[in-house]
DNA sequence: TAAAACTATGTTAGCGCTAACATGGTAGCG
DNA sequence: CGCTACCATGTTAGCGCTAACATAGTTTTA
């Protein structure tokens, strides 16, 4: 009798308060409740203290899913990167977690394993979620993919490397910072430069750098010879890596790696197996990661400024979505040479 | 006209296909699209086929928050973690992602940045989501948390340390393994043992392992002197960890570092300065992460089973999630120490 | 002082999907 | 053959919220 149900079909209530039941314990419409909680500004002060005093006092947690239904837009923002296990994604991630959560966004992360099948995967999962905006590591898409973000009217970000971008682009110049290392490693006079990389099909930005480098050792009139790892970045592969160097290019006087991580495992084998560095060999990283400025002798890397990348790319993607003037829609955020004593 | 709209206001059309537009045009009802897609087995093939084919054709992404709104669930698992920064939380956070990911889930990540009072901030926002389970890091929670989540009916997994949980539990002993760990030194012959940690109120589980090693050295009739850094496990920090305890307990023999970060860095510092270890100083850490394995003399550590125990915790949830019976609450993912050069 | 503009709140109608129940057809069975 | 059982599909009614429009009261403006 005092149910105001119409129907005896009974869907499974999920025993929360909804906003209905707070507007009506406040004695107010539930719109009001809404504004109350979403836009303080349009409501009265002394209503919206008793609104927000209701809420309290029921324990009301708005159900964000019937909101974004409603409104056709989720505060949630779609992030893509290649990787968990590289500290330099983390960083990217790191910044823009800050920026997004303080205006209230939250990040829906998603992990490709350098997968191009599963980027597209994931963002049309993620589409799903009618988030408010993309983020994601790159310029290179599956076709399927591409054809689905150019019908898509929300911001998207790729950050990472810097080119032709479907829309809002942060990132660096990976030739270049190929090239800018491999004209420091020739500027120290060292003519036999070996590039290690690892999977450098799916890390196609470590095939960029190595195009540069390569580009400046032939200008040079020297060879640019490349081992291959199938290992992602890690000590472990960067030790392989040095031992291969040794035992196919015994006259190598450098080796330029693909990332710190690889750079530092070979640093650390190669002491303990009683060589000197830079004497015996030179070793020269990519990243700027601590790791690489914490052992002796210091890497010589190049240091992106990854936490920046993300800040910028969240508080660029946040200009578009207050519906700001975006006035550049690619930035670099350029790269520097570190070197240290490895070289 | 054709236009079956019963009133002249109209709503921000998302141009997006809709279930029903597929069900029209493939000449069905949307409740068979719907089962199509989420329930194959309940559709006859040949009209599974054609349905598969029109949603193919038009492109169609469903709607996942329309979805989650009309089941009252969401395929979306809240993890939360105390900081990104950390390497352990990261393995943790692909353990789980791996799994959950496998089963259809989405994981819904939130960092703390060891903030007790945040986590309930996170915690909350995400319950709005009407996630399937929540997965967070460590027994302690505010008590507005606590209450919260008791009135909670899904799974809720506490993992990373073991105890006295709210539902579901994968962790380890910390205390134990502090005192493993301080058993070892004092083994090793070590008889002025310094611990170092960082900002140990927040990092509470680190101030459990120095409880169990010190419960140690005082049974064995010594002090157990500590220092506090007030920044989170960092090469860096461990450096000046190192430096403060030369400086303040210049006779000190060995340091129990709180983590690998810490006594990685130490290690690098030591000997940059032209310290040997064991020989001047012996070094041991907690976590067993690659790096100091890389480093010569291999670091003592104690070495948990990251990613296994975000698989571990994913598997427990997904049981649970399966309606099926779980068998224990209560998982011990144990600990190994790892005996290198450095003790 | 009447019209215009603004403020505070309410009413109505969905957002796009799925749970629950309904229906009609086919098979299985004694 | 009449019964139950089951299979495939459909109808109806919301899930909990917010956009869009509506309304009444108050202030500003010419």
């Amino acid at each position: 009798m005092s149910d105001k149900r119409k129907s005896t079909r009974r869907r499974r209530g999920s025993e929360q308060p909804t906003l209905q039941q707070v507007a009506d314990a406040a004695g107010v419409s539930a719109i009001t409740v809404s504004r109350a909680l979403n836009a303080p500004e349009r409501v009265n002060a002394a209503t919206r203290i008793k609104v927000l005093a209701t809420v309290e006092r029921l324990g009301y947690v708005p159900n964000l899913v019937a909101g974004s239904l409603a409104s056709a837009r989720s505060r949630f923002i779609a992030v893509i990167v290649p990787s968990l296990a590289n500290a330099v994604f983390i960083e990217v991630i790191h910044g823009l977690q800050e920026t997004f959560e303080r205006e209230g966004y939250q990040i829906l992360l998603g992990n490709t394993d350098y997968d191009i099948e599963r980027e597209y995967q994931l963002i049309r999962t993620f589409l799903g979620w009618s988030c408010s905006a993309l983020v994601t590591a790159g310029l290179r898409h599956s076709e399927a993919c591409r054809s689905l973000l150019t019908h898509w009217d929300k911001p998207i970000m790729e950050v990472m490397e810097l080119g032709d971008a479907l829309d809002l682009n942060v990132g660096l110049d990976h030739h270049e910072a190929g090239r800018c290392m491999a004209r420091h490693l020739l500027a120290q006079q060292y003519r036999s430069v070996v590039y290690v990389g690892a999977c450098l099909d799916r890390d196609y930005r470590a095939r960029m750098r190595f195009e540069g480098h390569r580009e400046v050792l032939h200008a040079a009139g020297l060879e640019a010879p490349m081992i291959e790892l199938d290992q992602l970045g890690s000590l472990d592969a960067g030790a392989t890596g040095l031992e291969r160097v040794l035992s196919r290019y015994p006259s190598a006087d450098a080796i330029h790696f693909a990332n710190d991580d690889l750079a530092t495992g070979a640093l650390l084998r190669a002491q303990r197996l009683g060589m000197t560095i830079p004497g015996d060999i030179a070793i020269a990283g990519f990243n700027g990661l601590p790791l690489g400025q914490h052992v002796t002798p210091r890497l010589t890397t190049i240091r992106s400024p990854r936490e920046n990348m993300g800040r910028l790319a969240a508080e660029e993607v946040l200009k578009r979505l207050d519906a700001k003037r975006v006035t550049r829609r690619r930035h670099d955020v350029g790269f520097e040479l570190l070197v240290g004593g490895s070289t």
